[in-house]
DNA sequence: ACTAAGTGGAGGTGATTCCTCAACTTCTGC
DNA sequence: GCAGAAGTTGAGGAATCACCTCCACTTAGT
C-alpha cells in the first residue's frame, strides 16, 4: 500500500482538471444525482476517461467535496466569533442556507456528515463541535428555545435546502422568506409551546438518509 | 357522449371496488409515485383488470380523490367555527399535515388543487375562499404576522408534508416538532424580521409542481 | 519510431415504468 | 345448459435511465 503513484501523463493531468472543473458545475446544479456521463460530457471527455481516473462515483465526490466542506468549518468560526450567541445561529443558518442553495453538492455533502461513517469524517470532527458551541451559546444567551437542540440542525438544513432546490435559479426571496420564518420560530417567547423531547441520533440518520441521493448507486446482485 | 354506460357485470363490479381498496391503501403508502401494477398486485387482480377498469392512472386518482378531498373543506369550514382566528389557522395546518402525514396520496392531491387546473377544480373552488377567510381573521385579529399570506399555505404545506414522508412510520413527533416551530414563526411578534415581497402565485405553481410526482406519465413520442 | 499510457463512446447490464394483447375464464340471458 | 359477450390474466414489448466495460484507436515521451 505503500506504492508510490507514478506521474499521470501531461495530458491525462489536463483531462484530470478538466473533469474536476466540469463535475463542480455538474454536482452544483444536480447534486449527487449527478451522473458521471453528464460530468463527461460537460468536461468534452469520453465517459471512460472519467472512469479511469475516478473508478467510482464516490471516489470523485470525496476528491471534489473533501476540501470545500472546509468552507462550512470557516463558517461555524466565524459565527462564533460574532459577539451574540443568536446572531451566530443565525447568520450560521442564513450562510448555510445560502452556500447549499447555490451548490446543491455542497448541501448533500454536509447532509452526509450527520449520518455517514467513513465519507468526510475528518470535516465532521472539526465541525461538530463548533456547531455545539453555536448552540450552547445562544441557550446560555436565553435567546434560542431550550427545547431545540443540535440534532434540529440537519432536519432543518435538510428541509429548507430541499425548498431551496425547488424554487427557480432567480427567487431566492423564496427559500429566504421561509427560513426566516423558521429562524422566528426557534427564537425563545413565552408564547411557545412545548416542542416535547427531543431528536435522536438515529432520527437524524433516518431522515436524513433518504434526503440525499445514495453516493454508492444500486447494485442488486 | 350522451352514451349511458351498461352496468358492469357482477365479478367486474366486485373488482372495480377491490381495486379502488387497493388503490386507496397504495396510494397513502406511495403517493401519486404509486404505479397500477403495483394497486394490481395489492387487488390480487392482474394489471389488465387495472387498465380496463381505469384507462390511465389519472382516471383512478380523480375516482379515488375527488370526494375524499371534502374532508379537507369540512376541516376548513371547522377551522373557521372556532371563535379565535389563531386557533382555527393553527388547526388547520397541524390537522391537514397530520391527514396528509397517514395519507400521501391525499396530500399530492391536496397539493394539485394550487396548482392544476383541471384536476381537482371543483373542490378548489370551495376549498379556497375558506382558507382566505381563515387568513383573514387571523390577520385581523393581529395574531398571524402580516407579512405571511394565503400562497404561504402551499409552500408550508408541501415542505412539512415531505419532512413527514421522510420520517421512520412511528414517529411523527418529528414532523409535528418542525410545524410547531414553523407556526411559532407565523405569530405576529415585535422580534420579527419583515419577510419582504410576499408569494406569488406563479411561485407557488413552479414550486409546487415539482413536489408532487406527476399525475401523467412521461410519454415521449 | 516505438511503446506504454491514455482516450472515446457504443453498447451491455439491469432496474423501472407504462401499457398491450391474445389466449383463456366466467357470467348472464335465453 | 349453452352460446357468446364480457371480463381476466400476466408475460412481455417498448421506453427510459444509470452505471460501467471494453477495445480499437490516438498520443505523449523518450
Amino acid at each position: 500500500m505503500t506504492e508510490t503513484a507514478r506521474p499521470l501523463r501531461r495530458d491525462a493531468q489536463r483531462n484530470r482538471e478538466r473533469i474536476l472543473l466540469a463535475a463542480h458545475d455538474v454536482f452544483a446544479t444536480r447534486g449527487f444525482a449527478a451522473t458521471l456521463d453528464d460530468v463527461a460530457h460537460h468536461a468534452g471527455v469520453g465517459v471512460g476517461t472519467v472512469y479511469r481516473r475516478f473508478p467510482t462515483k464516490e471516489a470523485l465526490i470525496e476528491a471534489l467535496f473533501a476540501d470545500r466542506l472546509e468552507d462550512l468549518v470557516s463558517l461555524a468560526e466565524d459565527a462564533l466569533a460574532l459577539p451574540s450567541g443568536w446572531d451566530g445561529l443565525t447568520m450560521l443558518l442564513r450562510r448555510s442556507v445560502g452556500m447549499h442553495a447555490v451548490d446543491r453538492g455542497l448541501r448533500d455533502a454536509a447532509l452526509c456528515i450527520g449520518i455517514d461513517k467513513h465519507h468526510f469524517a475528518k470535516v465532521g470532527e472539526h465541525l461538530l463541535p463548533l456547531v455545539q458551541d453555536i448552540f450552547d451559546r445562544a441557550h446560555a444567551e436565553g435567546s434560542l428555545r431550550a427545547d431545540v437542540g443540535i440534532h434540529d440542525l440537519p432536519i432543518i438544513m435538510a428541509t429548507v435546502t430541499d425548498l431551496a432546490r425547488h424554487t427557480p435559479p432567480g427567487r431566492p426571496e423564496i427559500f429566504r422568506r421561509f427560513l426566516e420564518v423558521v429562524i422566528d420560530g426557534l427564537r425563545a417567547s413565552p408564547e411557545n409551546g412545548d416542542l416535547g423531547p427531543a431528536i435522536t441520533q438515529e432520527d437524524v440518520e433516518a431522515i436524513v438518509h433518504d434526503c440525499v441521493p445514495p453516493i454508492e448507486p444500486r447494485r442488486r446482485t
